[in-house]
DNA sequence: ATGGGCATGTAAATCGTTACATGATTCT
DNA sequence: AGAATCATGTAACGATTTACATGCCCAT
């Protein structure tokens, strides 16, 4: 039941609409969680009717009613009881490392391609976690959203040095063919 | 759908009880899955029923029957199917993140506390991970299971870096109090 | 004109956890 | 004596994803 402290801790910042939520969402706690708006509307409606929030209606014309959702006084005591608990452990499904834990056996090409994949998504999500800004409305940066945000660039960086080394282990171990016109035997056993 | 492919994939290796899978993954699997026997067993009866793996029954005294499964053909080839894809993006939860995330106003005592906590929860990931032994059954090591092995050391690692850093950046904030019996004032502006 | 952003939601299906039920054996 | 390990499983509940439904406005 984490995601209604997701979407009171927003809250708890600025009034927001579920869509703004959504974004900040997407962008600053990619590497916190991918709630879908399945998930944060239905959140939404339940904590408005707990209490925990209150909506103020903006009518539009030719889109929906905005509604900007506000944290309680209720809902603010909620989140600090929360917020003092020690949290609970990560919840993670990796597919990635589970394929490369049963890729024994996968042809060396497969094994490369596996991971330059990865490695093209985790450099990715590394640029995209550089250019976070902390954002407007808060004013100046916050620093424990600063921290996250390093925390994401700092795992990213792990995983990058860690796949290269993969690579390079990999390509060390292939290289029989290719490379000197002929002659010259390079030995097949490495040397650590 | 992807518990599917990690019964399949343990079941490759060699022929397993439920009971087995479930030891594999809390041990050299915690940093890919937390599964447990709901889903286990269940994903092995699916798995039965559509031929992908097969069961010797050893009945035993004074204990339920050893239901040893086996991969089929026909659960090779699904299997090698869905490694040669590319692999889905990571799910992830971190309560603890979203917890720092939106700690701002917490006294910095209880922030403290937060990142202590999961320091120690850190640590003893990264003993785990590093006592992992290549299991016995396949002869010798396995080359990708020993790289998932030293990512979760790296990545812990890492972590437990970035936590020293918050954790002393606090304090370094915090000093104003205690150490140095009078005199000497202590700038409180910090250099960086 | 085409795509992206704005803005709300619901329903079905899947997926997973937790807790329960059972009980002998072996290690500390 | 008590804890851990062996060994199976189910049911209820809760959480999440996906796909659908709708439609304007704005920039390229």
């Amino acid at each position: 039941m984490s995601h209604r402290y997701l979407v009171l801790g927003l809250l708890s910042e600025t009034p927001m609409t579920g869509y703004d939520i959504k974004k900040r969402v997407g962008t600053a706690l990619k590497s916190v969680t991918r709630a879908s708006y399945g998930t944060l509307y239905p959140t939404l409606h339940r904590l408005l009717n707990e209490g925990a929030v209150k909506v103020e209606e903006k009518p539009q014309e030719s889109r929906p009613t905005r509604k900007v959702y506000e944290i309680t006084e209720r809902g603010r005591r909620e989140l600090g009881e929360w917020l003092r608990q020690p949290a609970e452990e990560d919840h993670i499904r990796r597919e990635f490392l589970l394929k490369l834990f049963l890729a024994h056996d996968l042809p060396p090409d497969d094994i490369k391609a596996l991971l330059h994949h990865r490695r093209a998504e985790t450099e990715a999500r590394l640029l995209e976690a550089q250019q976070i800004q902390p954002h407007p409305g808060m004013n100046g940066s916050v620093p424990t959203q600063n921290w996250v945000k390093e925390y994401t660039v700092e795992i990213c960086q792990a995983e990058l040095r860690w796949l290269d080394r993969l690579i390079a282990q990999i390509e060390a171990t292939q290289v029989p063919s290719q490379e000197q016109p002929s002659g010259q035997l390079t030995p097949t056993t490495k040397v650590g």
